[in-house]
DNA sequence: CAATAATGTTAAATCTATTTAACAATGTTT
DNA sequence: AAACATTGTTAAATAGATTTAACATTATTG
């Protein structure tokens, strides 16, 4: 059974996970958050902030003089500095590693962060100070080598797999990839 | 201005591809989909693929001849040879590369399918074949060795970063990690 | 073929996350 | 201090995805 894509029990909703990040982004940079600072970093109206803002604060997670400041608790902290690492470690493979365009980094580590387990997030960063050991760097480099050759063609000349997936017809790829690990 | 979490419009939402994929899925092995083979598989209850169905069907993605079979049209299958070719990549990019766990992978790329981008997928699927290079599997067994000798221990003994961040306390984790990349 | 089992749908309710509109509180400026 | 601007909240509505309960359709089988 393939699992359900909505978060678990007792977890935060990964909606409210991304407003604990942005609060403690704008503690770290101004010393607190303020409703709009949150709704403009966002891009939401304010009142969906006023609405998670009072969520998490009955999970013990904010505290929010009204019409004043808000500020992660103890515990809000620890949640967003893991939200927040997880981003961290995302981005940093995103674009040192994979060599994706810093945009669009950003734009998939900001969904990831919420949806990748911790089990693989460490996966991520152990390949990710792999290539920063001693002697390691030249195999990144000979990656990004191989990867600008699949960039200049529409099929990789290396391989039989399509390396611009995004841009190709599908109709052959699922077939092309073999999904034995699959257990649907 | 952080992204926004939600699918953006004229895309269909994790949760409708997510059904699309197990109809594929079902058509494959067994020809045709029927709701309680999908409810099933899913985990959810029928009216739920009721609906989904339909909206899949108004959107010209599936035909469903009621109380019979549901087949996906041609558009239909081609959106979710899509979504199947970067589960597959994902899954294989997670268990293969970083060595996840299979159970992990298998929960962390049914929702990665819906949430990272086709650049990124991309740009996986360049590292995956970069390590199936003729010469290159041995690299790939060496960050394997570097990866096991890291879980022995709290502290990757190799370098300054926690291997298993989702263990340790994230205190400092994001003092650590340099945020550079970050523009919130 | 009638009874029963399996399958599917509709209806009603819930929950989360959002929006806009209206209003309330606070701060600033003159 | 009064007027205005900024900031924040409440209320009401919407949208998506889900559930349970009840009912409808189709298939099986005794």
């Amino acid at each position: 059974m393939t699992p359900q894509l909505h978060h678990s029990r007792g977890s935060l909703s990964p909606s409210l996970e991304h407003y604990l990040r942005a609060i403690f982004d704008l503690q770290e940079s101004k010393g607190y958050a303020r409703v709009t600072d949150i709704a403009s970093m966002l891009g939401v109206a304010k009142p969906a902030v006023s609405a998670a803002v009072k969520t998490l604060r009955s999970n013990g997670l904010v505290s929010h003089r009204v019409y004043e400041s808000i500020l992660l608790t103890e515990d809000g902290a620890k949640r967003a500095k893991g939200v927040s690492g997880k981003f961290s470690i995302l981005m940093h493979f995103l674009t040192d590693v994979l060599g994706v365009e810093e945009e669009q980094a950003f734009v998939d580590a900001c969904v990831m962060e919420h949806y990748v387990s911790g089990n693989s997030i460490d996966r991520f960063l152990d390949l990710l100070r792999f290539f920063e050991e001693p002697g390691n760097q030249e195999i990144l480099e000979k990656f990004h080598q191989f990867r600008r050759s699949c960039e200049s063609v529409d099929t990789c000349p290396t391989c039989s797999y399509h390396c611009d997936i995004s841009v190709i017809d599908f109709d052959d790829m699922s077939k092309k990839i073999k999904q034995s690990k699959r257990r649907v």
